[in-house]
DNA sequence: CATGAATGAGAGTTCATTCAT
DNA sequence: TATGAATGAACTCTCATTCAT
């Protein structure tokens, strides 16, 4: 049986009882970590929940003791990552807005990219972003969610910021505020080369967002 | 007859013979069609051939005189699609490259883009490319392919071509050198835009390719 | 298309008109010989008829137009064959029962070894024979035709034979009027061996079946 | 609840537990019992899981928990069988082999013919014998199998006592040291007759094995 | 809570049979 | 007569889901 031999022997204070509470308590966790992995491998319809369960160290049938079934699963394990993007998103933003004299934009940009590079690109979440674009179109509802939390309050925010660029002269024009999705693009290049094309050819995804941003300055410099 | 008491009654002027001739000629290209169809709504794996088949307005196991098996269907599917994109790409690129005094980059960049806008964004075409983007990880040959006949090549003739317009001052920076990549960074983030969000948020697929252009170019224009 | 590619060209008297008269009287053999190839090489079931189309070179539907259906393609096949058997075999037993003073049966025990050995285990014959008995027990209508014809006739004139030969002292027991049998068994062994594990173990056939005869006539040679 | 729901309703007396023990312990067995049964009935090809479910009272699927695929169901099923009928043989020939005065040939003839009489002929396992005879063409590995595992050690053993018979002075002749197979061939006209002719003429294989091994020991009794 | 054996609908694939040509 | 593209029922095998334990 694999669930009870993945139950190391603990020190002796930890008693039967504690060993299932802290368990209980992580399950679901075990769970969405193995469906992120399996998902990610294989897309929503190929990944099988007996892998996903064989992965979690649990039984088949525990699995529908947390979700209701392989949608819900699939859905709420995207939100449940969607989360601390947003969170990431916000904190970033606010740093640069809230603020009388705030950073520059160009600043901005600079940090939002390191972040991208250090908290999606080279990470597990890089996949859970491949999920969202490559089963987005199935799920409407999912399509939806993301555009509401994640896509229109972050191109908002940013759009924001960049009108006020303009009208304090740091942009001379108003390409980003009509276009702030130019920020995003060479990021979802990045993380589409990164899974298909990269063993080919690698990309230094680091230097692809200065480029863009420079460029989007107008000011060229090496990385 | 069973086959035909399923087709939908036609025109008195259809005769059998001309059904036959028109069905038989082109069965493969009715069931490419519907493939499309499907494949583009619910992708490789959730696509069921029962429903290719309705939908092509054939039995299930005629399929299987013209395709070996899902997967081959699949495949052919998008290399039958990739061919004339090849085509277009190498004839451009050509004409932009093999003259005395050629187009400039800026030309041929626009040229690029429109052809874009009109041969894939508005076309069926455009979901060949997000099933490559989106299936692709899953079928490393599919992506192999790909990068070998598509986007090596194209990059790699963009990428001399933008050699050439820096030692000749056309570019100033040598960005599009080391990343061509920002050239087709918001093609791609118009097709993913497009199937998921642009019923929240409709997007000027020409304005933004239009504006990523000048500014790589150096010039703000209003489209 | 296949079938006139196999239509040689022949000297010019040979007319289409000819042509296709010499072929449509064959038409029917060709399947039937197709049919035992294949039949033979993977059973009834495993047989597809399109494998044995092809083999007759000959379109699919054409066996249709010759054959009921695939069911009736196997019997008849059968029962083609079993013809034949059933001449020689009266042939041989009229010619050591009918005269005053017949053959000795030990004599004739050779005959009909030799028999089989030349007219059935090196040829074709054999396969239908193992037809026969593998395929029998799911075709009740065959095995009742088959023990009709050939076994309860066969059995029946040997075991008249055997009777006589008892009557006149050239047996001494009457074992072969019980056990007619017996006479067939090392046949039977034969056709098994020789189609299982003949590659592991040659089986000397015309061996076996002298040594069997000489020992129901209770005497012992070296081949 | 689905499942139960097909199943016949059972004696009051048999409670969930029971059933639920009675079915989980030995479902495989269940299912080898149906397998053979049908595999009997139609051959290899012929059969149909399904049916081979429903006669096991099992759901399709759940074949699949106990056997790979129907292949594997088959080949497991003859070599669970064969498994009993090399041990039986074993010692059988041990029986009659190692002792300094062993038992007479003749005997020992006489024992193994009781031995397929009873454990063969009458049994289940002349099914397996059939099949063996009637798929081993097709399955070349299962005929390996067999001849390796029973049929050359068998007709091994029974040949080096034959040897000795002869060198002893039991057996006058060397034939049975050339064809053991003789002591086997009226075993398999039995198992084919019983199976295709015995409803139109019963055969009495006690007297006709008894009959087969009188006259290799040169010796005629009744039986 | 947790298990995993059992289920059975549903998918891909095959192939005997038909029929317009 | 002959063709072979087309059909669709039937088959094997998979896997999300259930439920007795």
């Amino acid at each position: 049986m694999k669930p009870s031999a993945s139950r190391k022997p603990r020190a002796i204070t930890g008693s039967a009882q504690t060993k299932r509470a802290a368990q209980g308590a992580d399950r679901r966790s075990q769970i969405l970590a193995a469906a992120l992995d399996e998902f990610s491998l294989h897309g929503f319809e190929a990944t099988r929940l007996d892998d996903v369960a064989k992965r979690a160290h649990v039984a088949k049938g525990t699995i529908y003791l947390y979700f209701k079934d392989k949608e819900s699963l699939f859905q709420e394990l995207l939100r449940a990552q969607i989360g601390p993007v947003i969170g990431m998103l916000e904190e970033v933003l606010a740093g640069g807005a809230s603020v009388t004299k705030p950073m520059p934009l160009r600043e901005l940009a600079y940090r939002v990219a390191d972040l991208f590079v250090e908290q999606v690109i080279g990470t597990r979440r890089r996949d859970i972003v491949r999920l969202i674009l490559t089963e987005g179109p199935r799920f409407p509802k999912l399509a939806e969610f993301y555009y509401r939390e994640v896509v229109s309050r972050g191109l908002g925010a940013f759009r924001a910021r960049a009108k006020r660029a303009v009208s304090e002269g740091e942009l001379k024009s108003d390409t980003l505020v009509r276009f702030p999705h130019l920020i995003v693009a060479p990021a979802l290049v990045s993380i589409i080369w990164k899974s298909m094309f990269d063993k080919f050819e690698p990309l230094d995804v680091k230097a692809l967002m200065k480029a863009q941003i420079d460029i989007l300055f107008d000011k060229e410099e090496r990385s």
